[in-house]
DNA sequence: AGATTACATTCCCATATGGGAATATGTCAA
DNA sequence: TTGACATATTCCCATATGGGAATGTAATCT
């Protein structure tokens, strides 16, 4: 097998800095394609096959106006993103902690010195 | 270009699910390749390919014991992936709530029926 | 030194990109 | 209907996988 497809999941779908500024971008407002591609600086081909991974994966949802369509973030999608990674905080916070004990530590030796 | 290198930084390196499994085996403790494998089903080659991707990134850190290799979880790498999510908290619960908001408007009318 | 154990790396290959360019599709206005 | 605008899709291609198999390397033991 080769690496996973983009839309296999939201992690996958994520790994892309462009995808995840798009996402940025779509949180606040929705907005419709060549607006993203404007401020963004992409191309519009290239935006639409940004939003197509997103849409598949649901980290987008999308509605017509008129000629245009207008995507806006589906936030929820990235919960379970934010789940794995909390699982890790208190892994963090103790690293964070020792590392602290050691500087005090040294700057007890450095006080003996 | 194509797709960027799952070495280019933690959101591409923990797309790979088994990746995703290892750091959370080894988040409690440190443990040699071997029992890694083991643990998880792999093959050992498999796993000291995934291992590399993850070292490169930061994701775990490695010290020798004797013929063996402990790996262990850093999670402060995995910090700035619960900050991004993160910034999205806020949206997710304004989503939820109208989601809430709906059902009760729809219970309301229900009782009207 | 030679054998064994524990990992790491390399080679091969099917597969999936993401960007650029070109083209297709869909909607609205005159 | 025709034309213009807004998106989506397709084609081509360089690049990077992840798994399997084989091989290389380092440390330990006798």
């Amino acid at each position: 097998m080769a690496r996973a497809a983009t839309t296999s999941d939201a992690f996958n779908a994520v790994a892309e800095p462009r995808r995840r500024e798009i996402l940025n971008y779509l949180a606040l407002q929705a907005r419709p394609v060549g607006d993203i591609a404007l401020r963004l600086g992409l191309q519009q081909p290239s935006v639409s096959k940004h939003l197509r991974v997103l849409r598949d994966v649901g980290l987008v949802q999308v509605r017509r106006d008129g000629r245009q369509m207008l995507y806006r973030t589906n936030a929820q999608a990235i919960q379970p993103l934010h789940e794995w990674t909390k699982t890790f905080e208190r892994f963090w916070q103790h690293q964070l902690s020792r590392v602290k004990e050691r500087a005090e530590a040294r700057s007890k030796s450095v006080d003996r010195v």
